[in-house]
This record gives structure tokens, sequence and C-alpha cells, in this order.
DNA sequence: AGTATTCCGTAGTGATTGATACACAAAATA
DNA sequence: TATTTTGTGTATCAATCACTACGGAATACT
């Protein structure tokens, strides 16, 4: 997973993972298939650790705290000093060759339904009252997730994780009262 | 360069190229060395059509202007229905192998160029009292620079430009008064 | 204890990578 | 017109890519 999230999908050789975790191709692929299911494997870890999106989202008690946390969490976990800088979700196949089309879409398809539950979310807190009418919940739920992305790849450009986090407030700051 | 736009620096190749160009490998390899400066021309052509990004700083009257613009231009570039979708710069060469790493500093030291001349230009309406004491240029510019790079995955996934251009008016709403 | 099964390393598969030696042809110069 | 220079295509280079056939060792089952 780490060696996927620094130099990404494509850029990752089979003699890479192989070196790194101290065994030989025919047991990574008695146990995973082929290096593109082992990708997957390793991306359906990454969302699922620590926390996923969607239970920041199902746990915040409102929309504007969906997003914070969403912020934060990103911003705090592209820094790690144990992790490469960024997202793996963000880098790891934006692009590629044809042949990694459908590893492509398949990051696409897990961004989309993170925007869509913040998006969800976002509604709820309209509908409800808490979020005055009139906000458009697509276009402020694209505009967090573009900070989170375009964070990643500040990230990758060396920002500190205190720059990151004041991003993130200073993105909150569109948010509506 | 739309090869490199779409398919990144290290999934496109020698083959590719000399199909798309119509040519012959030695042809290529005796107008620009090799791949990597191959690329980096066509990051110089990126970089600089129709209008830099600057120009586009240079000319605005306001940091706000300058920000407005940028923003605007990105999603409008990222969107072009006979160009790829998303940035060059913010996708070709995120993840790659260290045999790129020098490619992929490049780059960096592009985003990093412009996001320094948009800090500048934030400081200097600082200075001049356009903008209030206190605004922190770096984080401010740092934002809209997230907004852009973050800006490049959506269209990737599909966003479509009027959703961008919404975006950036969410994303201008943090702008300080 | 003897047999069967699972597991993994050795070695190598064909295909593709970026990059080149060489020969020939067109064009520029003398 | 003769000669040099430039430029491109043919064919190929070693290296690396993802991937696998096969044999031997360790384990599990009878």
């Amino acid at each position: 997973m780490l060696l996927f999230w620094r130099h990404g999908y494509e850029s990752t050789s089979l003699t890479d993972l192989t070196t790194a975790l101290g065994v030989t191709p025919p047991s990574i692929y008695a146990a995973f298939g082929d290096k593109k299911r082992l990708f997957l494997e390793a991306v359906g870890r990454y969302v699922g650790s620590p926390m996923t999106s969607s239970s920041i989202i199902a746990n915040a008690k409102t929309a504007r705290d969906a997003a914070v946390a969403l912020l934060t969490a990103s911003a705090i976990g592209f820094t790690g000093v144990d992790s490469p800088p960024g997202c793996l979700l963000a880098s790891a196949a934006i692009s590629c060759s044809p042949d990694a089309a459908d590893v492509q879409r398949e990051l696409t398809t897990i961004r989309r339904s993170i925007e869509h539950e913040l998006t969800s979310r976002i509604a709820q807190d309209v509908e409800s009252g808490v979020l005055p009418r009139g906000v458009h919940s697509e276009t402020l739920s694209a505009h967090v997730m573009a900070v989170i992305q375009g964070m990643s790849t500040l990230a990758r450009d060396g920002a500190a994780r205190a720059k990151l986090l004041r991003v993130c407030e200073t993105a909150m700051l569109a948010w509506p009262s």
C-alpha cells in the first residue's frame, strides 16, 4: 500500500513489491491473482483505515462538522511522518495508460461516492433548516472535495501540516452561515 | 503535449509518440535528445499557451481579480472539448518511479512558482491596504492553488465546466472582503 | 508412518520499454 | 556538378515489464 501510495499504480513494479514484501512473484499471484487486484486490495485497506470517509460523514452532527472533519483528517493524513505525502486516491492512478483505464475508473468511483455522500449530508441539513435554503449542496460538496484533492498535491510538493490545516480553515470560510 | 496531458509522462510510451507524430524514434531523439526533454518541452508549451499564469497575475488589477481569473481560466482549461480533462501540471507526473523524480521536481517547481507569485500579489494588496491587515497571504494563495489542483481531479472524474465554475464562485466566498 | 496437498522459490516466458547503430536519400554548400 | 551535411527509416539493442511452468520442501490428512 505504501509503495502504491508513493509511486502510483503503474510505476510500482512487481520487483518493487516482491523485494519490499520479501517474497517472490508466484506468492503474490497465488494470493491476489494479478497486480490489478493487489492494487485494489491495497486501495481497500487505504480507504478503510483508520476511519472511512463514510463514517466521518455519518458520525458528524452537522454537514459543516462533516466538512471540517473530512478536511482536517485529510490535511493530517496527507502529511504523516511515516507515510508518503498526499492521498493515494488522488495520486495513484490519475494519469495512466489505457491498460489501466479500469483501475482509474475504480478510483473515480470511490472519489465520486465520497463526494456524493457529502452532497447528501449537506442536502439533509438544507432540508432540515440547519443550512439556509438556496444552498447548492452539490457545489458546496464539490468545493470541499476540490480542496481535499488539491491539498494532496500541495502535500506532495512539500507543504507542511500546519499550512494545510490553515488552508482547511480558509476553505471553511466559504461555508454558508 | 496532448498525449502527455492525457496519459502522463511515464505512461506515454515512445511508440505512442512516434505513431501520433508520424515519425520514427531517431527523429525524436535527434530533435529533443531524450523523452525527458521532449516532455519538458511539451510542459513549456502547456504553461505558455494561451496565457501564462504569470501574465494573468501581473495583469490583474487586484489580487482578488487575479484569483478569480486563475480559477476561471483553470475551470475552463480543464474542461476543453478538444483537450484532455484536467491539468497537465497537476496530473502528468504526480506519481512516478524514482527514475522520473527529476521530472516530478520540475513540475513541483512550476507549481510552487505560480503559488509564490500569487502569494506575492496578495501580500502586495495587504501592504497597500486593498486587503485588510492580518490576512495571511500564503494561506489564501494556498487555498486558491488547492482548489485549482483539486478541480483538475474533478474534471478528470467527469465534472462539467459549469460545475467547476460554480466551485470557483464558492471558493471565492472564502476571500476576505 | 505413509500419502497427499499446499506452498513457495528458481528460472524463464513473450512482450514492451527507452534508446541507437547503420545505411540511404534529400538538401545545402563548394 | 561534386561534395558534404543533415535528417529519417530499418532494424535492433539491452533492460525491464507483468506473469508463469515446474520442482522441491514443508505441512496436513489418513
